[in-house]
DNA sequence: CTCGTATATTACCCATGGGTAAGAAATAGT
DNA sequence: ACTATTTCTTACCCATGGGTAATATACGAG
């Protein structure tokens, strides 16, 4: 929202003129706020050192007592979102249920990381952006994610809840779908992020249920008519 | 591939010794398709001019007789994808078909579109490399293409073929998939382009269709186990 | 052969922006 | 209050790479 160095001062640690004092971790998380917007608003090359600096009322070197470069700040954004799908991952993977509950789980769960800044980082950041070490974590994690979906397929297949099917081809049809989300969602959007992540794990999942669960036909248009919202 | 000047010049107009002589257009084009690769290698940023002529045994001002400028290439090869989008959506147009028919036809043939170099760039570039001439037409054109899923399926809810759904959603959700294919295809891999879009085909349309067809049972397991290609 | 045009090359310009050096200002400890 | 440490600023470096100017080479026409 309002972009303006005034309402910016509001959530910055630094005071626009002094007093400046704060503990550590929230100014390098306060850095990493302003940067993974500023990325997504103007893209990671569109987005100087300076812009960020400028925007948290520092200036540029200041940065640099929190982060070793760029590359780095970037990469920081990308794992904060990570770590909050590996966060679901774990959860479901915890919990019980049928191959197809813990499919839908995810993808509710990670749907609403895909309308979250940090979530889009995941799929809006350029991985050759970083350095040779980190683009492999990165390749590595996104493994995991893969892994996920086609594991939770897996399941339910084995355990009856869904019908025999492509598993890496519905993986990555599910997978698109809500990465996707991360390209297009916006919060000023007419649609809420709950709803949106409802609607998919059903939509999705239609084709893969085992038993059709198109249960009382006066659900259906749901919400056919909609506010004519952004389209973009 | 091997992107050795030695096999680029195969397909470069411009021949390594001398001799260079050779339509305007095919040259044009030359620098498009080695363009689009590099881009699509490297990333937008990535890759310099230098890169790009160096690859056609030319020198980066010798590209300046064909283009004003790196952010022009950049629409150019956008544009050649984003016509051979138009150009089913035309086609779609003014065949004939229920609402499912037509969006299913769209999903085949957008899939396959999204499987080529020129497809890809249609969702890998970023909006924001171009002029704001150039940036206001490709948001025109990606208007015209989430009007056309819309359209067939408003279509399908009137003739009865698809039933009452969230259209804005399930075209989101459809096009997401469609377009992250953009992401993760490559040529090398093991799912040939035609079997994915068919596929895509019927799932992403499996929740919408009106009337299940679900037929034999005995396809199902279509291609459950596959080889193990590379995850990404 | 010569001129005009198209095309390519060499050599250069220069704005941009990531990154660094040196030192000032604030903070904490004793 | 004095010192050590952390944090931040001013002033700078400089590699990169898009873009241009001047010039050379090839080619078609007369």
């Amino acid at each position: 929202m309002d972009g303006s160095p005034a309402s910016a001062a509001h959530q910055s640690p630094w005071m626009p003129f002094e007093s400046r004092r704060r503990a550590r971790d929230a100014k390098r998380e306060a850095v990493l706020r302003t940067a993974v917007q500023l990325f997504l608003e103007q893209g990671y090359h569109g987005t100087t050192l300076n812009d960020v600096a400028e925007r948290l009322n520092i200036t540029k070197p200041a940065l640099y007592n929190y982060f070793r470069g760029k590359d780095e700040i970037l990469y920081e954004c990308w794992a904060i979102g990570q770590e909050r799908v590996d966060d679901c991952i774990a959860e479901i993977d915890s919990g019980g249920g049928t191959g197809l509950t813990k499919l839908r789980k995810l993808i509710v769960r990670y749907a609403e990381v895909m309308t979250t800044d940090y979530g889009k980082s995941l799929v809006r950041f350029d991985v050759r952006d970083l350095t040779e070490h980190n683009r492999k974590i990165v390749r590595t994690a996104k493994k995991k994610i893969d892994r996920a979906f086609r594991a939770y397929i897996t399941d339910g297949i084995a355990d009856g809840s869904i019908r025999p099917c492509d598993i890496k081809l519905s993986a990555f049809a599910i997978a698109g779908s809500l990465n996707w989300i991360g390209h297009w969602y916006q919060p000023r959007g007419a649609l809420p992020a709950e709803e949106i992540a409802k609607e998919f794990a059903i939509r999705l999942t239609e084709g893969l249920a085992a038993k059709q669960l198109r249960k009382k036909a006066g659900k259906p248009p749901a919400s056919v008519k909609r506010v004519r919202g952004g389209t973009r």
